[in-house]
DNA sequence: CTGAAAGCGCTTACAG
DNA sequence: CTGAAAGCGCTTACAG
């Protein structure tokens, strides 16, 4: 078994075997019109006699139109399944158009996503997802930008950027879910979780906040306490909020990890969610569905979103000069277990 | 706000505005020992200055050293959460080593497969760690040899190719689960789930099958049923084996995702896991420890597995004359709720 | 220590 | 319909 790390073929080699120029190779591959089928097949057949690989990085060197054709993503982390969700959604549309991603992982540093965006634009990307890191500057954006590389942001809105931005209506979702609790005839619920960086926090407080003064409750900074966005803080949270003088009766989640990981820490205490204390979370990701109780939660839709992120970026790429599009999905509420039975 | 879509700076327009000719840039670049400190700071500021970007197409185009750089992963799909964390692993590695990343889901289709293997090669990864989809041939990993291109095998074997392979012990993780189950009194115990033509399969069926060996209980195909690898197939299953005439009492699930939905069928049965029916999954996924009953489990310590996975590639890139590595990680037995109590 | 020149594998006007 | 030639942005011997 001969160590044979064979040099790749070039087109000119092709060119060569089947008979014509590189020129001509050339456009047959790109199947440009005014070569013949016949010649085109003689191409094809060179191709694959010599196991010829296309080299994307001398192509896109030297094309005008520039770019590899590789498109960025950028998300904060795989660990909250949100995320997952949202990027199976992204390759299975990259799939059904045959596209190549380049994805990084920040965990939301934004030092490490400046040279991920780095390290994309060397490799000269045709265009960028961002989920972006709590506390990216707009800054960071216009540089991709500047490039003329369509950025395509996810969730994160920077509102005065002239940038394409795909999200859910967090102040519906927010509203709904509160709403909800209350019709239920909670008047003690609490708003857990999230980073207080982010838009969409602020979104999904706001719809807390509206729907609270339409039940004429007044909003208690004591049910927002500060807290960290991964599950691990949830006990303390829970401890927190539940040796208040007036303790929470219901609990709506920033996301559903957040709302699992609070449930444990009820579970825990002896408090049974869905009974003892109402949940409901944000996003829609699979756990909610295995977790007892189930989680009644407001649907972002993460894989359907993803897939229109796509479909947003690749229209910015056909048509660059298409108006900005700001694309606010709406959010469903979706009523499982958690969130129990009305009180009287 | 004008439609500035800059041209790219080249290395050329740094040399100028330095100072220097284009081979002291690049030499100063790339860290060469013969430029002096103070002519590189030259260079630096300039880049800086210009806003200069590396082209890494065109330098690895040049350069004789193969290759872009960039690390490709070919993954079956998201939706099991043991990928994911193999990728959350496999992420947190290559970010310390600040390596790129071009990623791709099969969805467990060889076509897709295919084409993803051959985009690849046209972006020149560097290497490449390949979770192949059920059903993969050896010439499709001889093909991407050929180009010189180190692959990693993960968890899918191919006994007579000279290829890097990570994997966990599946004869052992089969053998530990099922021996905690006949140590708890079970006799009627079934394995279910997994895709038949995995390498990983037979592995964990042969474990399976020596545990009920050696405590002298017969191997009862009924016990092992044909299905499917995802989770909606579970109440089919589930049925199905509920309604043998001597149905089993214990469960030794392919995965925990199989695991998961097995436990979701048998509640919705009114059989409750973990005290009718034990059950053992294998792969440790975090919805194993949020679920009620806990999953006990397999571990094979995915996240690991998917760093020891990087580390193995980048070794094979830096030494490619190493002798072929295969790394068997050992598994471990965790034990939570679902395996419940010994039965007299 | 530094520079001029060739060339990596393609695409793209420009002729014919 | 097809080909010779220039050039994309780099790196790398080779001189000096």
């Amino acid at each position: 078994m001969k160590k044979s790390t064979q040099k790749r073929v070039t087109l000119k080699q092709v060119a060569a075997h089947a008979g014509v120029s590189l020129t001509t190779a050339s456009m047959a591959l790109n199947g440009n019109p005014s070569i013949p089928e016949a010649t085109c097949q003689k191409v094809y057949k060179a191709i694959e006699e010599l196991g010829y690989v296309y080299d994307r990085g001398a192509a896109s060197l030297r094309s005008s139109t520039a770019g590899s054709g590789a498109i960025g993503i950028i998300v904060t982390d795989l660990v909250n399944p949100f995320y997952t969700e949202l990027l199976i959604g992204i390759q299975q549309k990259l799939n059904e158009t045959e596209q190549t991603s380049l994805l990084g992982t920040t965990f939301d540093s934004c030092e490490v996503q400046d040279r991920m965006i780095s390290m994309m634009l060397e490799y000269r990307i045709s265009g960028l997802l961002l989920f972006a890191a709590p506390g990216t500057s707009s800054e960071v954006i216009q540089r991709i930008q500047r490039f003329g590389i369509p950025v395509v942001l996810i969730n994160r809105l920077f509102p005065d950027l002239p940038c394409d931005y795909i999200g859910v209506d967090n102040v519906q979702g927010g509203y709904d879910a509160t709403r909800q609790l209350l019709a239920l005839g909670h008047k003690r619920i609490a708003f857990i979780g999230g980073n207080r960086q982010l838009y969409t926090w602020h979104g999904r407080l706001q719809g807390y906040q509206q729907a609270l003064n339409e039940f004429g409750i007044e909003f208690d900074p004591e049910l927002t306490p500060e807290s960290l966005c991964n599950r691990d803080e949830a006990p303390n949270l829970i401890e927190h909020l539940f040796n208040l003088q007036d303790p929470p009766t219901a609990l709506f989640s920033y996301n559903d990890t957040i709302a699992i990981g609070a449930m444990m820490a009820l579970k825990s205490r002896g408090i049974v969610p869905g009974k003892d204390v109402a949940v409901i979370g944000f996003d829609d990701i699979p756990e909610g569905l295995s977790f007892s109780p189930s989680l009644s939660t407001v649907t972002a839709h993460p894989r359907l979103q993803g897939a229109k992120a796509v479909e947003l970026l690749q229209s910015r790429m056909s048509n660059p000069s298409m108006p900005i599009q700001n694309i606010v999905m709406p959010t469903e509420l979706v009523l499982r277990e958690s969130s129990g039975e009305p009180r009287y």
